[in-house]
Order: structure tokens, then sequence, then C-alpha cells
DNA sequence: CTACGTGCAAATGGTTTGCACATAC
DNA sequence: GTATGTGCAAACCATTTGCACGTAG
């Protein structure tokens, strides 16, 4: 199953309808890799001639992250910023604090501890967000 | 060393004075529990008759984060949020995706999994920030 | 004394919203 | 046909900033 069915079944589900915008957006977000916000979405979607306004990107973000399609990531900074989650397994994030450098990565660790904190304060685990803050090789060089 | 001496030694090594504004929101900080944000402050300080402007506020929240004394965290919503760091071991959050009750926790795999990871990728690691969500007990039960 | 800090009000900038018009189903 | 969606511009709102005045060291 593709992206588009996907999201397709998701509006059904909730009567919502496809349009040409919230296709164009689709196709903007899984034609790139990496992360993405808000403007450089508007910016890939106006270089491919697709003339959508701001606030329509903005709500298509919101429901594709209703849909699961997407999630928010935070990376400090004043905005937000989102990334794949269709198609994708799951990762978190190593950062360099000095330029900024985003690596993916997927430890079986963060599985255990999870689930022990979680029988700890009893909670029912979902989810959790990682990231580790560090420098990267070429920083240090430096 | 108190909460106060520390931030008087990074002022000194700053060349930067403490002011009344300065020592009146390191007290209403360390005089509170728990996550606070700049309105929150705001408020507190003007219920104790202080009257210093958020300007201020928002100031020195960010050279009390340069000084180590706090840190932020960021539990969503659209603005920043707070927390001790001085006087605080390290600690990371348990999240409730149905009340937003947060729980803080600490478990040594954690740096197990940060060490290995910053070796598979020849990062020098520097912190971490761990949330996990998930759903606590008590809204289990509904 | 004088460099640093404060309050105020205005500016910023990402995000959201009201509304008239457009369109998917 | 009609409920939903879009574009536009205005509104929002937390945060930041310029500037004249205040004050810690």
């Amino acid at each position: 199953m593709g992206y588009l069915e996907a999201f397709q079944r998701y509006l059904a589900s909730e009567k919502l309808k496809l349009t040409r915008q919230r296709a164009a957006i689709l196709d903007a977000i899984f034609g790139t890799h990496g992360h993405f916000d808000a403007d450089d979405l508007f910016f890939v979607l106006r270089k491919n001639g697709k003339r959508i306004s701001k606030a329509t990107v903005y709500r298509t973000l919101e429901l594709l992250t209703a849909a699961g399609l997407i999630r928010e990531v935070d990376f400090g900074k004043g905005h937000r910023a989102f990334e794949h989650v269709f198609g994708r397994s799951h990762h978190d994030h190593l950062i360099c604090t000095s330029c900024g450098k985003v690596v993916e990565f997927d430890d079986p660790l963060i599985d255990e501890l999870q689930n022990r904190v979680c029988r700890r304060f009893r909670f029912e685990p979902e989810s959790h967000r990682l990231r580790i803050l560090g420098q990267c090789a070429s920083c240090l060089k430096r």
C-alpha cells in the first residue's frame, strides 16, 4: 500500500476530501528525504509550479500528522519540523551541538528501557522520543 | 553552595551584574517545584508584589539556561517550558498522552545506550533527552 | 562613573483563523 | 447539490528588540 492510498483511507474514514492541493503536498513530502518544515514545503511546491497557500500547507501538515503519515520532531529552533513515518522504521536522533547535523539511529536497548520504566510506573507504553546530543567527529577535529 | 551563589559566580565570570530583578526571578524559580514557563513566573512574581517586565523574565531565563541552573524542556505545546537543573540529579520524562501527567525517572540503561550509539557514530556524548509517551494507570482505568 | 540592565512599547515571525469563493464527491 | 477545502489577508501570541532611563559594582 502506498502513501497516497493510506492517506485516502484516512480521509474517507473522516469523511474528508482528497484535493489536488493535498495530493501535491503529499507528493512533495514523500518525494524528498529527511526533515522538513512548512516553509521548506511551500518553496518546494512553488518550485514545482504548484501555488498552494501556506495556510493550506499548515492545515495539511496537521491532517497528515493525525493520519500518522508524518510526525513532528523537535530540534529546538523556534519552529516545527516534521519527518516521514509512513514506510519508515522507528528511529531516534543523534544531534551535533556544533554544526546541527542529525544522524538517525535505532538501538534495541531503548525498547527494553521503555518497557522497564513503564512497568515501574504502571504506564502502558505507546512510543518515545530520544535525542542524544554531542559533537560529531568533524566538529571535534576543529 | 546554594543556587544564588552559583548564579553569582556565573555572573561574575561573565562580568554581569546581580540585580534585584534577577535575584527575585531566581527565588521565584527555586521557590517552586516542577516545570514552569515565562508566563507562570511573571504571575508568581506579580503575586509576590514584584513587578518585573516580561522582557526581563525572558532575558533572565536565557541567562539562567546559559549558567546551567535551569534547562528548557519540551512537552509540545506552542511555548517553551523550563525546569531546575541546579540541585537536581539527571532524569528523563514519562508523559501520559491522555491527561498530560509528567513523571520523572532515571534509569542507568540510558547511559549505556548513549555511549554505545556515540561510539558507533564517532560522536562525543554530551547529554540526551528522552521522553516516553504512554497512558498512566488512572487513564487506563477509564 | 559607566557599562550593564530594565521597562516600555513596538517589531517579529511562525502559525492560525474568518470569510467569500471554489470544488470533490 | 452541499459539505468541505482553499486563498487571502488579518489576527494571534509568545518572544525579541530598540531605546531612553536606571543602577550595580
